[in-house]
DNA sequence: ACAAAAGTGTTTGGGATACACCCATGC
DNA sequence: GCATGGGTGTATCCCAAACACTTTTGT
């Protein structure tokens, strides 16, 4: 295999995908990046992707390189944007297609051209290789869009959640503080929760009353785009008042509850978001 | 000039862009294409697009194509995918990276590898070549989510319009019909719109009492991604009873009112978006 | 048993919706 | 002067926001 192999009449530009993987703990977004293990930039950190190849769509390239480089076996991306610096790349002229994806906080680790994967707090980045940290704002700003018009939230908690989770994935995600109350409420009503019964929950871990959990699946590619045209209004932010919770004494620090959580459990209710979608009724406002 | 000029170590795929242009005329939303003057697809309609220089960026290059096909000179585009399918054209692979724009209705002229170009009612367009009619049904739900979050519309119209003009734009994208006295109360209460008094008014064609109109230029591309991240909600549709208002007798056929149009002018008024923009509380909601 | 957090109310005020009237223009 | 469409006001109703109390869980 020697070098100079493929000609064309016209110069091309290398086509690379990224993907930018949004994670969620319990308590604050992360983001996956892997630790890169060959120049440029060797060392430094990126987010997982690589060089598409002729017979595979941009999709199929991040999804082989997200499980090439970090294990991770996503089934639903959705495309951010490209980005076409002429100099981004100091190699050649390279275009990244880059994507993002949620994943549930599972376990990562680096292989193939990444010597180290892990996921690092959204408020806690290093220095990113290429124009990666532009693509990250971008992603960003996507996402906190996106979550208006869908359930986008779900595909970062695990299958049962409770609401507190619930509540401060979206806090997480958009950056403001919701009324406990209303949340529930306005979740509830919603008609996508379902509630989790003590004896219907497989993964029932502690001795609850009752749980609620989620179906979601890939319910995020499938209405990344509305298919009717006109998008729902999943949840619209109108910045509130932001009151601390009255009974709470103050609790400025960053919010506690680890993994050993209270509360009933939910879970995504598929049917009832598809029911929801049909009337066209569907919102949810903040 | 020979073939086989560039060589890579790697296989390259070829890089192009397309740009869906949307334009209104005061009654139908429109879409500009240009009907091919070369293989493949020669003699069908596409969007106007080119393949991409090396010493270009991609937003630089879809500028450049469609003035070169089409004599049209926009400043504002904004990314809307890009297509990677391994076969979307015959003759070697090619992605194409996609954009949508917002155009007045104005003059276009084919040229280059275009023979002809010209607007399209967006209910009767042709068969279109490679996968553009796919590009474009994404273009349209594009459109109509971004105009939840941002003014998009004002960039169809021209600098002044009618109350009425810019509704027809409203329902034309959205497919809805708005009640006319509430649709007028909603954009004023924004705060986003400018009343030109006669005497302001440059343009103004025709003696009518006032005029209101709209400041623009750019704005598009200054908020096509909000800055701070989070994105105000400018308008989200509920789809209400839709009725014919009352007084009207009946009037199922396609709506009329041609250029020699009645009523104030308006113009949008970037100052008060932008303020409203900064105290966030910023919605209109239909 | 105590603290902390979860579950579920009620009230209220603002805004979206529905609806009517007058006026200006044009044939 | 009559028809068509534009400008503006009002009442209602719904829902989001604000707020409090009880129950459950963990120690």
């Amino acid at each position: 295999m020697s070098t100079e192999q493929y000609t064309y009449q016209y110069p091309h530009p290398a086509v690379a995908t990224d993907c930018v993987v949004f994670g969620f703990d319990g308590r604050e977004l992360k983001v996956l990046l892997i630790e890169r293990g060959i120049d440029p930039f060797k060392g430094m950190w990126a987010f997982p992707g690589g060089f598409m190849r002729m017979d595979e769509t941009a999709e199929e390239c991040i999804l082989r390189e997200l499980k090439e480089e970090t294990g991770l076996q996503l089934t639903t991306i959705k495309q951010l944007g490209t980005f076409t610096g002429i100099n981004r790349d100091p190699r050649e002229r390279v275009i990244s297609i880059a994507f993002y994806s949620l994943s549930p906080d599972t376990e990562v680790h680096g292989g193939d051209d990444a010597t180290n994967a892990r996921w690092w707090p959204i408020d806690d980045i290093p220095q990113l290789a290429f124009d990666h940290d532009y693509i990250l704002r971008q992603a960003m700003k996507r996402i906190r869009q996106d979550i208006h018009f869908e359930p986008v939230g779900f595909g970062l908690l695990r299958e049962e959640f409770t609401m507190a989770e619930l509540q401060r994935l979206y806090e997480s995600i958009l950056g403001i503080h919701f009324d406990r109350r209303n949340f529930y409420k306005k979740m509830l009503q919603t008609g996508i929760l379902h509630e989790v019964s003590e004896t219907d929950s497989p993964s029932y871990y502690g001795k609850r009353r009752e749980m609620v959990s989620m179906d979601i699946d890939n319910l995020f590619a499938d209405h990344a785009a509305t298919d009717n045209g006109i998008p729902r209004l999943f949840m619209a932010q109108s910045l509130p008042d932001c009151d601390m919770d009255d009974e709470t004494p103050s609790l400025h620090s960053s919010p506690r509850q680890q993994p050993g959580r209270k509360g009933k459990l939910f879970r995504f209710d598929k049917e009832g978001y598809d029911r929801m979608k049909e009337e066209g009724n569907f919102r949810l406002e903040f």
